[in-house]
Order: structure tokens, then sequence, then C-alpha cells
DNA sequence: TATATATTTAGATAATTATCTAAATATTGA
DNA sequence: TCAATATTTAGATAATTATCTAAATATATA
């Protein structure tokens, strides 16, 4: 969880995850949206991986990556349980939020 | 939204989140979960209230600490935008006629 | 086998961040 | 005004992170 959030601390990394969102995508492809090198392309892509929030398979000379849907979702789980938004299958957290003082 | 996913990214402040989620707390009363130092901790209030994700308002001698839910539900907006905002099972070809940004 | 392509790993460096102690600011009440 | 309390700011240092180039690994194909 943790890995999670540390890993979707990074524009470049979020921005991957909205790339992959759209599709599963190789590394080369993933690398055509953004300025930086490979190798720091490949930085960022291994933070993601080892949060767990994306997985990566060869393909022949390529590495295809792909959404890990299951721990997204537990960090939807975080988000939801603070705003108490919609159906929380998780941990079910009790929100009493009086919404009064504005500065 | 940077700000505030660079400010989730750390344990500490996803706490003081937390404890903020069931009721306002002063600086002092937040401070008690913690072991660190009292200006570790006001640094990472700044943190978070630099992000946006709370603001404080003095209150006499202490400084009462709560949640913008606003921000918040910006931060959540964008996760359900990964996860899909329904009851998906997993990322199976949403017909998402959202975004498309290149570049 | 040799070469080209795709991607990662290694190693270095610069920037950012977390933490501490000491000092400063704001407020309260004697 | 002085002392106590609550909190932040300043300044220093250590740890972490992002980035680069160069080299290594894996695969495909001639």
């Amino acid at each position: 969880m943790n890995e999670s959030f540390k890993a979707l601390a990074d524009p470049t990394r979020r921005k991957i995850i909205d790339l992959l969102k759209e599709k599963d995508r190789t590394a080369g492809e993933l690398a055509e949206y953004f300025q930086m090198s490979k190798p720091s392309l490949s930085h960022h892509l291994n933070s993601l991986k080892h949060a767990g929030l994306i997985q990566d398979e060869r393909e022949g000379q390529f590495i295809r990556y792909t959404l890990n849907m299951t721990v997204l979702q537990e960090v939807l789980g975080w988000v939801l349980s603070v705003t108490g938004a919609g159906s929380e299958d998780k941990k079910a957290a009790p929100n009493k939020k009086k919404e009064d003082h504005p500065s």
C-alpha cells in the first residue's frame, strides 16, 4: 500500500497508468510519450511494478506492460474510506464530518 | 493534483488524514499519535496543507486542522478514472470516450 | 554466427525530502 | 509585563529519488 502511493506520487508514473488504462503497451511504446531516456522510464516502470500496480510479460523482443487492477483497487479502497463515497467493500469507515468553516 | 499525490505518498501523512477523518484535531492532538518531533509533524502538516488536503484555523492558542474534502475528491476522481467508476470486473474494454492525450 | 532491436542494469550525480535541535512567534492568564 | 503553552520557522544533515550515459542481456533475423 505504501509502495503504491509512493509510486503514484510521480506524474510520469501516473501518466503511465493512464496510458495502460487505454490498452496494454510495450516499454518502447510507452517511451514515445515521454522525453526522458529509456533507462529513466525503465526506472519508473520498475517502481510501478515493485508496487504491484503493473505487471510485465515478455513477448519476444518486447516487454508488454499491463495494469494490475487488484492493487489499484486497494488504493481506491483507501481513498473511498476517506471520502466515504459509494460502495465500500473493504472495511467500512464511519464518516461524520461537519463541513462548515471555510477560511 | 500532483502535490496531493506527493503528500499522500507518506504513511505519516495518510495517518493524519485517517485521524482527521474521525474528527478535527489540533496539531498537538495529532502529535500524540506519532513518535517524531513536533517540528517534523508540523512539516508533514504543512505538506498536506500545501497540497490543499487539509486546512488550518487558529483557535486561540491552538491550531485546528480539518480535511478538505474537495481536494480529496479530486484524488478520488483520478483513481476512479483508472479503476472504472462503475462495478466493472477487470479492465475489459470499457467504452471510455473520456480522454486521449498523446503528447 | 553476426548484427540489429528492445529493454534493463550499473554506476554516478544532482535534487528532493525527512528528520532533528534550537530559536522564533502567537496566545493566554497571573 | 512575564511566564507558560502551542505551534511554526530556520538551519543542518542524512536518506531517498530521478536522471543521465555506458554497458549488459535477451530476442529476432539474415
